[in-house]
DNA sequence: GATGAATGAGTGTTCATTCAT
DNA sequence: AATGAATGAACACTCATTCAT
C-alpha cells in the first residue's frame, strides 16, 4: 500500500502495509517450513502445529491458507520440485567438450546443485508418500523424470552420434544413470540417518565410479 | 483307544487337529496379510485389525502372535527377506561357469525370488518408513542389505581373480549393481502404481541391460 | 483305564481317584492362590491367567469353577476372611490377670497370627474394593469388624468392671483400639511397599506403644 | 461496562473474555471433576472420558491441560491436599493457648477442611491404589504424611516442652494420632457408604473422644 | 473335566481441523 | 486476518470370557 515502505520494519510503515506484506509471505514462508519439516521427518510424523510454528504463525493460520495438510504437502510437492529440478537443462545443450566429461560434469554438478540439497529429500518424499498421493508421483514423474531422461538421452544420443558410444539401446542406458541418481538421494536420506556409521559411502564418489563403470565396463576391452 | 497308540501324534489320536494346526499356521497367515497390507497401503496407513481380518482372525488374536504392531513389521522383513537372501546366497557359491552368465543368471533369479514379488515392496517400505521407524532401518541394513553387498562383491571379486573381470574398486561396482535392484524395486512400487500409462519399462529387461552396461561399457573397446 | 500306569502317583491309584482328588481340591488351590496375588498385586492389577497359573491350571479351568473374576473375588474374601479373624476370641475370654496385661497380649497375639499374615492384606483388600464390591464391605463389617468390637468391648468392659480403667465410653474407645489395628495393616499394605526407606516404621513396637498411652495418657497423672 | 474496572484486563480490550477466562478456570474445574470421580468411584473405575465430561468438556480438552491420566491424579492430590496441609500447618504455629486445647482444635480444623471433604476420600484413594502406583504413594508420602507427622510432632514437643505432656516417644504418640485420621477417611469412605445402618459412627466425636483418652488414658491417675 | 486359542468390548492418548473471540 | 482453545474420530493394545477340541 504504502510507497515509502522500505524496511522490513520501519515505523513509518503503517501495520496494514507490513500485515499486507506478510499476508502475501505467508504461503511462501509456511511452504519452506513444511518443505523443511516433512523432508527431515516425514509427511504424517510431521505435526501441522510444527510447520505453523516452524513458519512463525498458529496453528489456526495454517489452515487459512491451506484446506488440509494433505493439500499444504500438495502445494509443496508443486511449487518446489519443478523450481529445484528443471533449472539444470540449458546449460548443458551448448557443451562443446567430449561427451565423456559432459557426462561427468553434468552428475556432479546434478550432485552439487540439487541431489545434495532439501530437493533431494523432495524425491525421497514423493516416492514414500506415492500410496497416499498418486497424483503428486504422477506429477513429479511428468514434469521432473520425464525431463530429466530427455536431458539424459540427448547427452548420450551425442554421444552415440559423435561415435563417441557405442550404439546402445539409449532408453535402458539413460535409466542406468537415472537409477544412480534415485538410488543416490532415497539412500541418503533413508539409509545413512539411520546407520550413522556406515558413513563410509560417499555419494559423489559412487555417482562418478558409476559413470565410468558405464562408460568403460567392467570387462577388459582386449576380452570383449 | 488303541493299544498301539505311541507316539503324541498317531492318526488315530487327532484331539489336536484343526486347532493345533492353525496355532502353527497363523504366525505365518498374519505375516503374509501385513506383507500384503504394508507394501499396498504402507506401514502406518495400515490398521492392525486390518491385517487380522485378512489373516482371517480378530484383533486381539494378532497381538496373540506379534507383541506389538512394530514387531510384526520386524517379523515381515526376516521371514521374508533376510531368510531368502540366506538362501539365495548359498546357490551361488557353488556356480561353476563364467562369472558374466553368473551374474546375470544372479540378478535374474533375484528378480523372480524377491524383486518381483511382495517381499520386493518391502524394500521400498522400509525405506519409505525409514524415519519412523530407524531400528528397522538399521536392521534391515544389517540383515539384508550388508549380505547382499557382500554376496555380489565375492560374485564380482571371483571375476577379478579368474582374469574376467577388470581390477575395478569392489565396492563401488557393487553399488553399482545394488542401485539398480533399488531402483527396480522402488521404481516397481512408487511410480508404476501411479502412472500405468507409462507401463513400457520393463524391469528385468532394463536390470539385464544394465548388467551389460556395466560389463562392456558404452565406450567402444578400440577408442578406451 | 491301563492296570499298567505307571505315573508318579502309587500304581495303586487309579485315575480316576487322582482327577477326583484334584477336582476336589480346584476350587481351594485357585482361591488360595488368589488370595496370594490378590494381596500382592491388588485385584484388578491381577490377570486372571496369572491366578490359574499359580494355581497349576489352566485359563480356562479357574472359570470352570469361578463364573468370573468378580466371583473369585468374593469366594477369596467369604471363604478366607472369617477362617482367619474368627478364631482368636475363645482363649481370650478366660484371661484370668490383670486387664492391662490382657489387652497388650491380646494386640501382639492378634499382630502375629492375623495383622502379620495375608489375612492383614485382605483387609486392605476389602476397603480398597469396597466401591466395587460393597456387599463384600458390608460382610466384612458383619463377621469381622463386629465381632472383633465385641470382643475388645467385652475386655475393656472387664477392665472397668474390675475397677482398673476409668468409666469411658466403651464403644469409643474400643474405637480407638481398632483405629490403630486398621491403620497398622493399611500401612504395612500400602504404603510400605512403596517406601522401603521409611521401613523404620515397627508395626508391633506402634501398637504396644498405642495401648500404653491409651492406657496411661500423655497428661501426667498430676495434673489431671 | 463498569469504569471502575481495575482487572488486569482493561475494560476496552475484552476480546480473550469468556475464552480465556475458561483457560484459566479448566485446570481446577478438571481437578475437581477428577478429585469427585476418583473419590466416587476410584482411580482406574474411572474413565478420563467420564472426568472431562463432568468438567463440561470433551476428552481431548483434559490431554490438553494434563498430559496423562496419572498426572491428573498427581496435581489432585498436590493441589487438594499437599497444599491444603501447608496452609494449615502455619495457623497453628502461632497459637498461644494450653496445647491440649491445640491439639483438640486442631484436629476439628483439620476434620472440617480436609477430612471431611472430597480431599479426605483421597488419601482412602491413595492408599487403595498404592499397588498399582507407587511413586503416587511415593508423592503422598514426601508431601502430606511427613509434613503432618511433622506438624503434629511439633505440637507434641510444644505440650512436653511446656510440662503439659509426659516426655513419651513423640515419633510413636504422633503415630497413634495419625492412625485415627487415617482411620476416619478410610471408615468414611470405604465402610459407611456400604452399610448406612451403621452409620451411628460419628467420626469427629470419635476423633475428640481418642484424642480425650491419648491425653488422660484409660488407667485412673490414682492407680498409675 | 481340562485346555488354550480366539474373541471383541473397552480405554488412554494423539492430532487434524474448527470456530468463537 | 489471526489466534489457540476445543473437539472428536481414530487407533494400538489389554484382558476377562468363551468354546471347539
Amino acid at each position: 500500500m504504502s510507497v515509502v515502505a522500505v524496511s522490513p520494519d520501519t515505523p513509518e510503515s503503517p501495520p496494514t502495509a507490513r500485515r499486507e506484506r506478510r499476508k502475501e509471505a505467508r504461503p511462501g514462508e509456511l511452504i519452506q517450513a513444511a518443505l523443511e519439516l516433512f523432508v527431515e521427518k516425514g509427511f504424517s510424523a510431521t505435526r501441522s502445529e510444527e510447520v505453523a510454528a516452524r513458519a512463525g504463525v498458529s496453528k489456526g493460520t495454517l489452515f487459512l491458507y491451506f484446506p488440509s495438510k494433505e493439500d499444504l504437502f500438495r502445494e509443496v510437492i508443486r511449487t518446489r520440485l519443478a523450481d529445484h529440478f528443471l533449472a539444470m537443462g540449458q546449460e548443458l545443450e551448448d557443451y562443446q567438450g567430449p561427451t565423456e566429461a559432459l557426462l561427468r560434469s553434468g552428475l556432479q554438478t546434478w550432485w552439487e546443485r540439487i541431489g545434495n540439497t532439501p530437493a533431494g529429500g523432495l524425491t525421497k518424499l514423493v516416492l514414500s508418500e506415492s500410496h497416499n498421493f498418486p497424483e503428486i508421483a504422477a506429477y513429479y514423474q511428468t514434469s521432473v523424470v520425464q525431463p530429466g531422461r530427455e536431458l539424459l538421452g540427448r547427452i548420450l544420443q551425442r554421444g552415440i552420434d559423435r561415435g563417441e558410444f557405442r550404439r546402445v539401446e539409449v532408453p535402458q542406458a539413460v535409466m542406468s544413470i537415472v537409477s544412480a541418481m534415485v538410488f543416490v538421494m532415497t539412500w541418503r536420506h533413508s539409509i545413512v540417518p539411520c546407520t550413522p556409521q556406515d558413513a563410509s559411502f560417499d555419494p559423489l564418489a559412487f555417482l562418478l565410479s558409476h559413470v565410468d563403470l558405464l562408460l568403460h565396463g567392467l570387462v577388459p576391452p582386449a576380452s570383449s
